[in-house]
RNA sequence: GGACAGAUGGGUGAGUUGGCUGAAACCACUUCCCUGCUAAGGAAGCGUAUUCGUAAGGGUACCGAGGGUUCGAAUCCCUCUCUGUCCGCCA
């Protein structure tokens, strides 16, 4: 969540800030309000408890001195109900606050461009050439039915759409796949960890896809636990109520998961293939950084992901997100697209984001500095999409009978 | 799933006739003193969050979570969650 003391000390700043993801000055007008409300409510109230401990004291002493204590029994309950007003006033004001609070996007970057969707996003750099390919390239999902490594009919036969079986060679590329980006990972400095995949909700707030984005969740029925739209949210959360010793910043890891998603709202977009899959592995990275090594730390992980794009032969591209492209925690984000012959254009393969402190403050990630505390700055990102990197590769790496090549640096893991 | 037991500060662990305990003591840690040296001794400091204050320093809340009783609860009552042990069950 955004900081509301920044809010009140620099309303207009902010709002600046924020138009850039769209969030309207009467929202955070009215959010000033409710903390300007909330602070006002419990001064009040703290002002009344201080009253009645002071009070409460008393009674020890009329009671050795052995006075009358009726007289103060009565003022002390006057006080009491006005306590308990101002408590109930002090909840409805927290609630209402919490509300806004928990649906505020996070501030971006001021390096983030204006715009309204992904075709206002910003090319970086690009890197490597896309191959000119002497015949027409087929689409991963006709290679991998005619290879036997994509099973679509068995997925939906098992689950539902958006399901897959892989197969043969194409099972054991996925394995590889992620033993390759794990060891990279490694080289790369992240330490492996292996996550549980359900969370309770309280984790979901912390990294921010709740209160948001419950329909996107695969929910487990009776209980408050879901399956990980991704692993950012079993890593970062592992430090959540946390205070890190600021020498062991920052921390960096990496975890191979399976992901869930329901993709609500995205129906009728890549419906073919296994670009948009209901469940998929993930090799993801998150660090944990001070405040002011975050933005280094960013520039690390999309290094280390571009490097293994390039270790794989794929030629791809780094885009930084616009402020309407942006996800709702991330502060600075950077795609990095993989060109997909078929389409004939680049496509998202991974997203690297610093929140800055936004779900640290959600999820009380803080760290010792000296003789204070502060809040961590945490980082995400896929590195990668094993599905989409599967696809990536056939697309990148068959040829005219529609064989696939495999790329050199996965023989060994083969 | 069944039966017990327990949940206190970084750790161990006091505190259950309700008030002087936000919390003893010990350990760890920090600073200083002493000591001719990787030991020993001594002094002080050392929870989190929030709020007021330039600061010093105050206030408030928190002893698993939520509610209740009371002028007042870590201490009494209720509910929930989690952990441990034993039994059953399954990898």
């Amino acid at each position: 969540m955004i900081d509301l003391k920044l809010l009140n000390r620099d309303f207009d700043g902010v709002v600046t800030k924020l138009q850039k993801k769209r969030v309207s000055e009467e929202v955070l007008e009215s959010l000033k309000g409710r903390y300007l409300q909330l602070k006002d409510i419990r001064t009040k109230l703290e002002n009344a408890q201080a009253t009645q401990n002071e009070k409460s004291k008393l009674f020890q002493v009329y009671m050795r001195e052995k006075r009358d204590i009726s007289e103060l029994k009565i003022e002390v309950s006057e006080n009491k109900r006005l306590i308990a007003e101002l408590s109930e006033e002090l909840r409805i004001s927290e609630e209402s606050l919490g509300e806004l609070l928990l649906n505020i996007p996070n501030i971006p970057h001021d390096s983030v461009p204006d715009g309204e969707s992904e075709d206002d996003n910003v090319e970086l750099e690009k890197v490597g050439e896309p191959r000119k390919f002497s015949f027409e390239p087929k689409p991963h999902y006709e290679l991998g039915e005619n290879l036997n490594w994509l099973d679509f009919e068995r997925g939906i036969k098992l689950a539902k759409s958006r399901f897959t079986v892989v197969k043969g060679v194409g099972a054991r590329l996925e394995r590889a796949l992620i033993n390759y980006m794990l060891d990279h990972n490694r080289e790369c400095g992240f330490d492996e960890v292996s996550v549980p995949v359900i969370t309770n909700s309280t984790s979901l707030y912390g990294t921010g896809q709740l209160p948001k984005f419950e329909d996107d969740l695969f929910k487990i029925e009776g209980e408050e636990l879901y399956l990980i739209p991704t692993a950012e949210v079993s890593l970062t959360n592992m430090f959540a109520d946390e205070i890190i010793d600021g020498d062991e910043l920052p921390i960096q890891l990496t975890s191979a998961t399976p992901c869930f998603r329901k993709e609500a709202g995205s129906g009728g977009r890549d419906v073919r293939g296994i670009i948009r899959q209901h469940q998929f592995y993930k090799v993801e990275l998150v660090s944990i950084t001070k405040p002011e090594e975050s933005y280094e730390m960013l520039d690390k992980m999309v290094e280390c992901v571009s490097s293994l794009l390039t270790n794989l032969g794929l030629p791809h591209r780094k885009v930084q997100l616009c402020g309407g492209d942006l996800g709702f925690s991330a502060s600075k984000t950077v795609d990095i697209e993989v060109w997909i012959p078929s389409q004939g254009k680049y496509r998202e393969i991974s997203s690297i984001s610093n929140t800055e402190d936004f779900q640290a403050r959600r999820a009380k990630i803080r760290y010792r500095d000296g003789k204070k505390n502060r809040l961590a700055h945490t980082l995400n990102g896929s590195s990668l999409a094993i599905g989409r990197t599967i696809v990536a590769i056939m697309e990148n790496y068959q040829n005219e009978n529609g064989e696939i090549a495999i790329p050199d640096v996965l023989t060994k893991y083969l």
